[in-house]
DNA sequence: AATTCGATGTCCGAAAACGGCGAGCGTCCG
DNA sequence: CGGACGCTCGCCGTTTTCGGACATCGAATT
């Protein structure tokens, strides 16, 4: 049976879900991958790894908290598993390359490969798929939008100041990130 | 989770599955579509519905029991369980061809579909597609042989008398069967 | 009388398309 | 000359699509 609640952030609503003790799912309402809610999932804001959940992303939003300590259990394949972990090995503040992250995850010249587990990452946030960047620094992609990546790296001081105030201009973003780098 | 228990009869070697209180499979082992029993299953032969399963089975093959009392649970799609209704409703000692099938079904024309779905029964012997047979009366297949399929007939004396002691010849038995029709 | 053909639902394997990439060139401009 | 761009092309796991194969049968052709 699976779990979910609903929690509205400064970044816009999130929704988690859950299955059994673990959280399974953190997504942006309507994002990208993100599911659609079934009607065969319970709403159960106040079930215990939902509320520990919003709480540790609320704190983290506030910039109060730099690491989550939550029992997770993302649903994947094997290579997107191991994606994940790495993923998730990337400290607060920091960022890495698609290359970079394909060959920890045991498979060098797999950039693009890892870039698509990367994008089914289920779990926003928790696992940091934003700190991961195109080669030359770009912000390629993100499930909730760009803006959102854009934001949560501003959060974590990891944007240079200048691509700050470019990010969302014409597309220099990604020469003024290598060039500030 | 799945419990499972073997049994060993006449016919050789079953084995059940049963979800909650619910058998959902009843196979050959070996059998053609059978799955394999997996490592995560629990072996449990003294749980009720199984053990229950396993007494009336052994009483039909005895030829004491005619039908079956058990808490059903088959896995399948809208088609094959309409399919899969038909087949149980059909009586002890009578046979249906898989064109007539279809048709109850609600799906004429389906014939060769009707036997598709026939072949992925979960419920050896208690859905019996044993006395689902070809236009011409011939025996076409079995997920457990044919073999068995002409002794599950032959027990409920659904076998012309020539058809059997040919049955095992070189392909002459649905001319044979035809004719004793 | 024997053969061909079409309709039908599901599963399975193969093949192609699809990405949150990245390196290599060629061009164009100071 | 040197650097910035833009384009193309190879890379690779996953997803989607597609084509057969089946526990068939009746009708239409040879």
């Amino acid at each position: 049976m699976i779990r979910y609640a609903r929690f509205v952030t400064p970044l816009g609503t999130l929704f988690a879900t859950a299955v059994g003790e673990a959280i399974t799912g953190l997504y942006f309402e309507h994002g990208c991958h993100a599911p659609a809610i079934d009607p065969s999932w319970k709403a159960d804001p106040g079930f215990a790894p939902l509320r520990e959940c919003a709480r540790e992303i609320g704190e983290y939003l506030e910039g109060v908290r730099r690491q989550f300590d939550l029992p997770l259990a993302p649903h994947g394949t094997e290579f997107q598993r191991r994606v994940w972990i790495e993923i998730a090995r990337i400290p607060f503040g920091e960022t890495l390359t698609y290359g970079e992250l394909a060959a920890r995850a045991g498979a060098p010249g797999a950039a693009r490969a890892a870039g698509a587990a990367t994008g089914r990452n289920p779990l926003s946030i928790i696992v940091p798929c934003h700190r991961v960047v195109g080669s030359d620094g770009s912000l390629t992609g993100y499930a909730g939008g760009i803006e959102r990546k854009t934001r949560l790296l501003r959060l974590e001081g990891a944007l240079p100041r200048q691509a700050e105030l470019i990010a969302h201009g014409d597309g220099a973003s990604a020469a003024v990130a290598r060039g500030a780098a």
